[in-house]
DNA sequence: GTGGTCTAGACCACT
DNA sequence: GTGGTCTAGACCACC
């Protein structure tokens, strides 16, 4: 099971905090293709959330093609693979990267810092990623 | 003159739009330190949104250190220079770029396009810079 | 709860006093960390001022860490302790009492008198503290 | 001549900023009873500001007592004395002080911590004192 | 119902 | 004319 972590006084939603974890846990390998997802309910209760929270970030999961929701067999992640790189999601990753390196050129980091900072970020997220290629 | 271009019907705040093109006006040199800004008056009233819209922007962005209040010379840049890399601005960056890389994870693409696409932004902010110092 | 006492005709803008009553509060442990402040509305219709001038005061106690947001309990102290006494902090307090130490020697008063009206004033605000403590 | 050194940036007016240091420089006694200002014109063009603006600063501190405006003469520091303490300017500084003891005890300052805030600074400023004495 | 955002319009302090 | 403050009223996102 997917361990939540949420940020009561964070200015990210909950139901976005939610989005993120679930995606981090996909690329991160903890959760699988085809995995189940435990049911709104179950997990509005566990982390103490509305139940209507819980079901906007898997509305917003199902949209962008994530995870499926089966009246019988509950949410899974889709089995038949993640949503392609479309150039939509390319526009969306630029302009939310956009502001980022620009802050971080405003305040003297480097174009390698940065490049570092994005690697060692990837590596954090797809290191228990090997562990399922191994597994 | 930095050339603002906003999005009214974006999901991101005006304030927020505001404050990352100033940041990037910065960051690509076309805004240099010590430089006015225009009034909260005169710009909002260029842009067509409301003076406190402005306001909150630039409220911000002073209390990041990016620009001053000045008596005498009104809003300008922060003469003295950009703020600097703190751990909570390291945090931060961390934060907002998670998620960032694991949906490209999800989705498909490796390592390196993501190091290229930041790569590219970064080029695409900097090279005012260059023509700047060589202008 | 606490009680506000605001001077309308003050030199001193509203959303001022009311942080500097809030901290006072929390300062004399009438408030309590984690424990909530009333809505920014509820608040605002209670002392008679506009939503916002109560919203202005709560952002800044947050930004500088006294108040925090919680998405589920609302406006609370925050309940992992206050600020820490930061170099910048020192730079501050320093500013703001150097005129006041400076008219106080002008007009006669001379150092005992100013040091014991610092701690006549701590008392004043630490003995609700006491009583806390005891009760 | 005392040395003006203002800052254009900070929140504090400028007139308000010549008040405190023509104080602080009569408390420290580099300014001496009956010792001469310069003239509102040539104060104003010496730290490039506004002529209204050094007029404020020279009508507050006649009103308080600090200084005597003559026709003639000029400007001179009170030769009478500086005002006295009353009941008002004690309000003044207690209200003055209220906000800045609260803060230094959310922060974890103990009071003796802020007693010696307060001695350093008066020691700050009186020392130059000393010199008069001798000199 | 909560806070967040935006608008419109007003007054004041400062320069 | 500038920024700072305050009000009034509105809509939206979130829970």
């Amino acid at each position: 099971m997917l361990i939540i972590e949420l940020e009561m006084q964070s200015d990210t939603p909950i139901y976005t905090q939610l989005v993120n974890q679930i995606i981090e846990g996909i690329a991160s390998g903890r959760l699988k293709l085809g995995e189940p997802l435990p049911s709104v309910r179950s997990l509005a209760s566990d982390i103490g959330v509305n139940l209507h929270t819980v079901n906007k970030a898997y509305t917003l999961l199902k949209q962008e093609g994530y995870i499926q929701v089966h009246r019988q067999r509950g949410v899974v992640v889709d089995p038949d693979g993640m949503p392609p790189v479309t150039e939509e999601f390319m526009a969306k990753q630029h302009s939310q990267l956009k502001p980022i390196v620009a802050e971080a050129i405003c305040r003297g980091m480097d174009k390698q810092q940065l490049l570092d900072l994005v690697e060692q970020i990837h590596k954090g997220i797809a290191e228990t990623d090997n562990e399922k290629e191994n597994g």
